[in-house]
RNA sequence: GGGCGAUUAGCUCAGUUGGUUCAGAGCAUCUCGUUUACACCGAGAGGGUCGGGGGUUCGAAUCCCUCAUCGCCCACCA
């Protein structure tokens, strides 16, 4: 027998290598070298243009990406971002779609005007020294050295952008869209120039808008203060938490309706320090119960100061220069900055007897969201948008047709309160890294502008407009000057999804037509208002179509303690070196799996390792199967029919399952589907039903459906690790370029057996059940032991061969009776039987029996308790009373068993 | 001050229209194991009054009310 059996393997081996042919005789490593499997799979994929996407027949699936800054470094919310992107697209290039992911980066004006102005700081260069094209000069040049790095670093990550198609927001075909856009939005009138009160940022020295203002709550004072009433002794105290503003005060208001104050009605008082005579007005907007119900008003530097002001008609004075240092308004305070000038102007109004208390007082003070600087109110012309008109597509979008569908869906409710409450919005930035407003002066006043293309278009127009003043004047190029400021970054971001195919341009291209509605978006809910609802109003203002048809907001990476992740805090890990460690594949899963759809995430590096654990799983379960002799001689035996039939009808059960995920984009869900597939389903079970005995050969029929599965399997999983994916792969068989995994195609949807499955599940308790005793006895699993059923059901069932081999059993004996000196345990209403020589313990056994009898009785009660109330009965659906009625059917025999076998017992 | 979202095992989270599979998953923990893919592993086990209290219902993690705690967004109280 034994010599037989050595004939068949030799014989088999070499006719294995004549069956497997496809699978090359290639060295398998191992172990799993991510480093170089990575760097090899990406250049192959880059070489292969597997990334790059033109027009086709195919349906289009798009994605742009969120620029990130373009002298920005990977972080970890990046990493979450884009790799739920590549997620999104590799799927999707597997499911046939065209998929195309444009990467780009953002010239982020502010911060990176900041960034330059630090690094010529530290050079002893003054910005304020260089001309405007002296600082573009070395803006692009800081650029042109640090841009792009963060791209490199995505392409670390396995991100399958379509790098041919790489834009930035500033390069010639995106600024001339910029233009377009804001010239066509002036002559819509929609566009304006106002006098207004503005967020002024004194350390970058422009004008923020609204939404980069952040407020935070700070401990400051509350200061009383005495003004002398004209003309009389008496003196009126006021509150202010800026007692600097006071040399800006124009007014007093007072409530009407405050019967403390009725006899001042119609007096003036005068200004401590500077002075001044100013009236006391009257307003009901003066809250009676704060402070001293007196309010001093200072139109120049508070936004309700200037509603006020603009009502009475009331002076503004101005006190600050641009970098919130007072003004030649500031008296002797001239030059000093007006945190110095608080302290000081305190004590002088102390000395001078006008300063009655300092209460503390907690408030908000918004602050710049680049520099932190604490932000200044102040009037100044800006250009604005308005937002009335173009808001109302996007809200209706969003909220009623549901065009656009966000994730999480709560967002919705965020969204529609700032769109009804929205204020126009403020374009002008005070900068000179970004697009320059094309708003020519052609004159002194603040309205000779004209807007244009170029300054040969605003020369001409300018012509026309001075031709038919009555002014004779001609004008000449020279007499023309720009506007000095820039817009606003996101003024050129929400046109992203339109601008990077050219479609503001050249509105009807070949590309934006294919391209455009763009599919899916991906970023975090802090930028929902500054760029997720703007490229809404871009999109129906421009092409009167929705940008994009979903949203996925991710969550904010946190660390353990669930502070946020930043550089100054240094609780961030550096990305390329977790993907050094763990592999990018490992990083991908372990970003994943602490990204719960919707919540934030605490980012924790075990998950990373978890990840990596996971690739080397599937690394050693390939090693595995590639391990197997193949023989077409020997039969296929029975337990591996069934296992086959039994992981068909689980995966199809994963597929759909990942499907449903991906509907709602819980897509750490999806992924923990997979993982359980391949790691318990297919490496647990599967495997190990129909692994070939030592050193014997499997049936070429059960081997060919394992590779089938394992190509199955990686083809799911290749989204989310591509790279260990596609090296596997290409061992399984030598695949031409056509053939490469990136661009295989996805598993069809098939049948499930849930009879099956159910049948299934069923079997492995009992396997468990040998198992239990096997451990409990130390009963070795080498040994071979004999198991008998006691059941209803007296035909061999399915999964028998299965049972048998994972329990190393022999072939399972149906009994009529209890088998003495036996152990036992019992799975629905069975009753299994394992021989036992030495003395059973009658005691501990018959304790057992009684537990599993006091519990099940318990249970029946329970469900009987249902059964008889006549309520339950008649309301509950049908469905519902069957399964109880079946409960009670498989409780009631399974009470019986367990009497059975403690009757024996005694 | 207004709005939104949470609160389920040690941790991070699922739990769809109230009822099959309702108390689950992964990780962590504990026990045993180096059996010829993998100790980055295998087998097994423990662990929760579903934030508290009330209510609706035959039946509640799920619906309603209320309280508590936490997070986020918005808002001009000097």
């Amino acid at each position: 027998m034994f010599s037989k059996y050595f004939t068949i393997i030799s014989y088999n081996c070499t006719f294995a290598n004549h069956i497997t042919n496809t699978i090359p005789n290639m060295n398998i490593p191992a172990k799993y070298n991510s480093i170089a499997v990575e760097k090899k799979w990406y250049e192959y994929w880059m070489k292969h243009n597997y990334f790059h996407s033109e027009p086709d027949e195919r349906e289009a699936y798009t994605i742009v990406i969120p620029p990130p800054n373009v002298t920005g470094v990977l972080h970890m919310g990046h990493m979450l971002n884009n790799t739920i992107q590549d997620v999104l697209i590799r799927r999707a290039r597997l499911k046939g779609f065209n998929a195309c992911w444009v990467p780009g980066t953002d010239h982020a004006s502010i911060a990176t005007e900041a960034k330059v102005v630090a690094k010529l700081k530290e050079d002893g260069i003054n910005k304020a020294d260089l001309t405007r094209d002296e600082f573009l000069k070395h803006a692009w040049k800081w650029t042109d050295e640090h841009g792009g790095i963060i791209l490199e670093q995505l392409k670390r990550l396995g991100a399958s952008c379509d790098w041919e198609r790489t834009k930035f927001t500033m390069d010639d075909d995106l600024s001339a869209s910029v233009t377009k856009v804001f010239i066509d939005l002036y002559e819509k009138g929609l566009i304006y120039r106002g006098y207004r009160m503005v967020n002024w940022d004194p350390v970058a020295k422009t004008t923020l808008s609204d939404e980069e203002v952040i407020f935070e709550e700070k401990q400051g004072n509350l200061y009383y203060v005495n003004y002398k009433i004209e003309g009389s002794d008496e003196v009126l105290t006021i509150a202010t938490t800026r007692p600097e503003t006071i040399l800006g005060d124009t007014a007093i208001c007072i409530n009407p309706n405050d019967k403390r104050f009725t006899h001042l009605k119609g007096k003036k008082v005068i200004v401590p320090i500077a002075n001044r005579v100013i009236p006391i007005i009257e307003d009901d907007y003066v809250d009676i119960e704060f402070g001293t119900g007196c309010l001093k008003v200072t139109p120049a530097h508070d936004q309700n100061d200037k509603i006020l002001g603009e009502k009475h008609q009331l002076e503004v004075i101005d006190i600050f220069n641009d970098d919130a240092t007072l003004n030649s308004f500031g008296l002797h305070y001239q030059g000093k900055d007006r945190f110095v000038v608080r302290k000081e102007i305190t004590k002088e109004l102390e000395n001078l007897g006008c300063l009655v208390k300092i209460e503390q007082h907690l408030h908000k003070v918004g602050t710049s969201e680049r520099t932190k600087a604490v932000i200044e109110p102040k009037i100044s012309a800006q250009w604005f948008l308005k937002m009335e008109t173009i808001v109302k597509p996007a809200l209706k979008a969003v909220l009623e047709d549901e065009e656009i569908k966000l994730f999480p869906k709560h967002y919705n409710s965020t969204y529609k309160y700032w769109l009804e409450n929205i204020r126009d919005w403020n374009i002008s930035r005070q900068l000179w890294w970004g697009h320059q407003i094309p708003a020519y002066f052609y004159g002194d006043g603040v309205n000779d502008f004209v807007v244009a293309n170029s300054v040969e278009e605003a020369l001409e127009k300018a012509q026309t407009i001075v031709a038919s003043s009555a002014v004779e004047k001609s004008l000449t190029i020279n007499d023309l000057k720009q506007d000095e400021d820039a817009l606003d970054t996101w003024f050129s971001s929400w046109l992203w999804p339109i601008s990077v195919f050219d479609g503001i341009n050249n509105p009807d291209n070949e590309e934006i037509n294919y391209y455009y509605p763009t599919n899916d978006i991906v970023t975090g809910p802090d930028i929902i208002f500054f760029w997720i609802a703007r490229m809404i109003f871009a999109g129906y203002e421009f092409r009167q179509e929705k940008p994009f048809s979903n949203v996925y907001f991710t969550g904010i990476v946190r660390d353990k303690q669930r502070r946020k992740m930043s550089k100054s805090l240094g609780n961030s890990p550096d990305p390329i070196e977790l993907i050094e460690k763990y592999g990018a594949d490992g990083v991908r899963v372990g970003m994943l799996l602490c990204a719960a759809a919707g919540n934030d995430l605490l980012f924790d590096e075990d998950l990373c390792q978890q990840g990596k654990n996971f690739s080397n799983k599937i690394w050693n379960a390939f090693r595995l199967v590639k391990g197997w002799e193949v023989s077409s001689e020997i039969e296929q035996p029975q337990s591996s029919k069934i296992a086959i039939e039994w992981y068909q009808s689980k995966f199809n059960e994963a597929l759909k399952e990942i499907d449903t995920s991906f509907e709602q984009y819980r897509i750490s869900e999806a992924l923990m589907t997979i993982y359980k597939l391949i790691w318990d389903d297919f490496s647990s079970w599967f495997l190990e039903m129909v692994k070939p005995a030592y050193q014997q050969p499997i049936d070429a029929e059960t081997y060919k459906s394992v590779i089938l599965f394992f190509e199955n399997n990686i083809k799911i999983l290749h989204p989310y690790m591509p790279f260990i994916t596609e090296d596997i792969w290409q061992y399984i068989s030598n695949r031409t370029p056509e053939e490469a995994l990136i661009i295989a195609e996805y598993p069809k949807n098939g049948e499930v057996d849930i009879s099956l499955l159910k049948e299934f599940a069923v079997a492995t308790e009992v396997i468990s059940g040998i198992r239990t005793i096997r451990k409990e006895k130390n009963i070795a699993f080498k040994d071979k032991i004999d198991f008998s059923v006691l059941s209803t059901n007296k035909s061999p069932l399915k999964f028998d061969s299965v049972i048998e081999k994972l329990g190393n059993t022999t072939s399972i004996n149906y009994v009529n009776g209890k088998v003495n000196d036996a152990l036992s345990f019992r799975v629905k209403s069975n009753e299994y039987f394992i021989p036992f020589d030495e003395e059973i313990d009658v005691e501990a056994e018959k304790e057992k029996l009684e537990q599993e009898l006091k519990y099940t009785q318990g249970f029946l009660n329970a469900v009987q308790k249902k059964l008889s109330n006549e309520r339950f009965v008649n309301n509950a659906p049908e469905q519902v009373i069957t399964n109880e009625r079946k409960k009670e059917a498989d409780a009631l025999a399974k009470i019986e068993t367990l009497k059975v076998s403690l009757q024996s017992l005694k």
